[in-house]
DNA sequence: CGTATTTGACCTGCGC
DNA sequence: GCGCAGGTCAAATACG
């Protein structure tokens, strides 16, 4: 008897120094997030004294049978994102609440993998372009750049399976692979990321520019949507019992932000 | 057959 | 002026 009273005792001491564990790692993660929040906050307001966007078009000479080149401008610094995908996946098409037409791909010099430049193919006169190429260092991370606004309204449901792409593109053939890409999550939160990455197809990790907001890039809605959806704060709060109980202890405590595991590339 | 993607050629800007 | 590198064009190709 006086074993098992001992046993339970030291069971118990376990399971308040993992519950310290986890009030700390809470600590962070909420730390963590008041940052990015703040950020988001301070690039809204830099985006809110920029006056305008350049968005003028060149003047067509009506002599000239070539249409104006539309180059991506230099001295603006154009809207970068950095989004997670299956390293394996050479596509480098991103979903992103717009319909883009790919039209060239380039080996650049700094960067052994192709850089693909596409145009918005929403509405036939939408300046939007983005070029999208694998991140050097790590090559599961796609960095997209934006230029141009779009003149039309973005795709409400941005996960849509096929009306949002065009039947027979590659995106689409593509969209099967990103549930390849989070096997390393612990199962309670990868199904909810799961759902929530059915919704924006991919994870934010940054953004750094001024035309966020027209732009769908939604980090705090994303931050949002994750703290008012009951199934995400329960499957976390599954994801903590189950690691205070000693199973998955490990895989559980990889809930860190940003899912670091794919880093480690 | 229509539409999207691929890819080599071409254009343009920039540094020397 | 020349060469290089990035960006775009457009014919060929792929795909549903």
């Amino acid at each position: 008897m006086d074993e098992k009273v001992e046993a339970l005792q030291v069971e118990l001491q376990r399971m308040k120094e993992e519950n310290s564990a986890l009030r700390l790692m809470f600590e962070v993660l909420s730390n963590k997030f008041k940052s990015l929040q703040s950020q988001f906050q301070d690039i809204n307001k830099e985006s809110e004294q920029i006056i305008g966007f350049n968005n003028s078009m060149p003047i067509v000479d009506s002599t000239n049978y070539k249409r104006p080149r539309l180059e991506f401008p230099t001295a603006k610094r154009p809207l970068q994102i950095f989004v997670r995908t299956n390293p394996k996946d050479d596509t480098l098409m991103i979903r992103d609440g717009y319909q883009w037409r790919k039209y060239g791909q380039k080996v650049t010099k700094d960067n052994v993998s192709p850089r693909a430049y596409f145009r918005c193919s929403m509405a036939p006169s939408c300046p939007a372009k983005k070029k999208v190429q694998k991140c050097i260092h790590d090559k599961s991370i796609l960095v997209a750049t934006y230029d141009g606004e779009h003149n039309h309204a973005a795709i409400q449901d941005s996960s849509m399976p096929s009306s949002s792409t065009p039947k027979g593109s590659v995106a689409n053939k593509n969209n099967n692979n990103n549930s390849k890409n989070n096997n390393d999550l612990p199962l309670p939160i990868l199904e909810n990321y799961k759902k929530w990455s059915h919704q924006t197809d991919s994870i934010r990790l940054c953004c750094d520019d001024v035309t966020m907001q027209k732009s769908n890039i939604k980090i705090e809605e994303y931050a949002n949507s994750l703290i008012k959806d009951p199934e995400f704060t329960a499957a976390l709060a599954e994801a903590v019992a189950r690691t205070i109980t000693g199973q998955s202890k490990e895989q559980d405590l990889n809930l860190n932000l940003g899912f670091q595991r794919g880093d480690e590339n």
